[in-house]
DNA sequence: AACTATAGTTAGTTTCGCTAACTAATCTTA
DNA sequence: TAAGATTAGTTAGCGAAACTAACTATAGTT
C-alpha cells in the first residue's frame, strides 16, 4: 500500500508530536509546571499580557479550560490580573516569579528544541514554520 | 523578543497540531471512532497485523492504554485476535467490518490532509517528513 | 428599556493517559 | 531441571485536561 506525500507527512507529524510533548512535559515537571500552564505562561511572556479569551483562542481550547489554568497560575503566584478594556475583560500578566520561572523553563525547553532540530538549517526550519502557519490557516 | 528558528518551528508545530487533531477527531466521530481507536486501526491496516506491544510502542503509549483500546475495538467487532509466536503474544487483525470502516475513514481523513497541504509540492512534503523522522529519532 | 452579545466562571462529565499490581507464559541460569 | 528473571498482556484505580451546560456580570445594539 503506497501512501501519498501528504499522508506520510501527517503520520510523521503526529509520530513526532507525542514524544516531543512528553519530553517537554518531563522538563516542565521539574519546574512544577504542567503543559497547559507552560503554554499559558509562554504566550503571556511573549506578548506581555493576554486575556483569557485570547489565550483560549491561541491554544485552541474552550474558555473554561483556560479559566482553570489561570486559576492555578494565580494560586502559584506566577500571574496577576488587571482590568481590561471594560469590566468584563481581564488582562493577565506574569509576576516577577512568573518571569523567573518562564526564563528558567524557557532555557531548558530551548535546549531540547535545539537538540531535536540539530543539523537542520535555519532556512529550512523557517520554511517549515511558514508551511505550518499556512496549513493552520486552512483548518 | 526575537525567537530562533527552532523556537518558531516548535511553536508553529504545536499550533498546527491541536486544530488538525481536533478536525480529525470530528471526522472520526462521524464514523463512531475515537482518535486512539483510529490510530490503532490505521496501524493494523497499514501493516496487516500488530501485537499490542507493537501498537503501544508505535503510538508512544503504555501497554494498558492499548489494552483498553483493543478491548473497545473487539467489542465493536472491528478487530479480531490470533495467537502470536507464543501463547503470551496476540496478533491483532482487522475484521471485514474493520477494513470497511478503515477504508471509509481513510478517505475522509485523506481529504482533510490533502486540503490542509494543498499547494505544497510532494517534494517539499517528503522533505519535511524526512526531517520529522530524523527529529523523532533524537527523542 | 429590552434584548443580544461578550467575558469569564463554576460544576460536572468524559476521555485517555499513567502507575501499580497482577496472571500466564517463556527464557535464562545455576 | 528447577528456580528465578523477563516478557506479554490485563485490570483497577487515579489524575489531568478537555468538553458542555449553565450561570453572572458587563457592554453593545435596537
Amino acid at each position: 500500500m503506497e501512501l501519498k506525500a501528504h499522508q506520510v507527512f501527517f503520520r510523521r507529524f503526529t509520530d513526532l508530536y507525542r514524544p516531543f510533548i512528553q519530553k517537554t512535559a518531563d522538563i516542565l515537571a521539574e519546574e512544577g509546571l504542567t503543559l497547559p500552564q507552560w503554554s499559558t505562561i509562554r504566550l503571556i511572556a511573549e506578548q506581555e499580557e493576554m486575556t483569557p479569551a485570547e489565550l483560549a483562542s491561541k491554544q485552541y481550547v474552550e474558555k473554561p479550560t483556560v479559566s482553570r489554568t489561570v486559576q492555578q497560575l494565580l494560586e502559584l503566584g506566577l500571574i496577576e490580573t488587571r482590568q481590561g478594556r471594560d469590566r468584563r475583560e481581564k488582562k493577565i500578566l506574569l509576576t516577577d516569579e512568573g518571569n523567573q520561572i518562564y526564563e528558567k523553563a524557557s532555557r531548558a525547553i530551548e535546549k531540547l528544541e535545539r537538540e531535536v532540530s540539530d543539523g537542520i538549517s535555519e532556512q529550512e526550519m523557517d520554511a517549515m514554520s511558514g508551511r505550518f502557519a499556512e496549513m493552520r490557516r486552512r483548518l
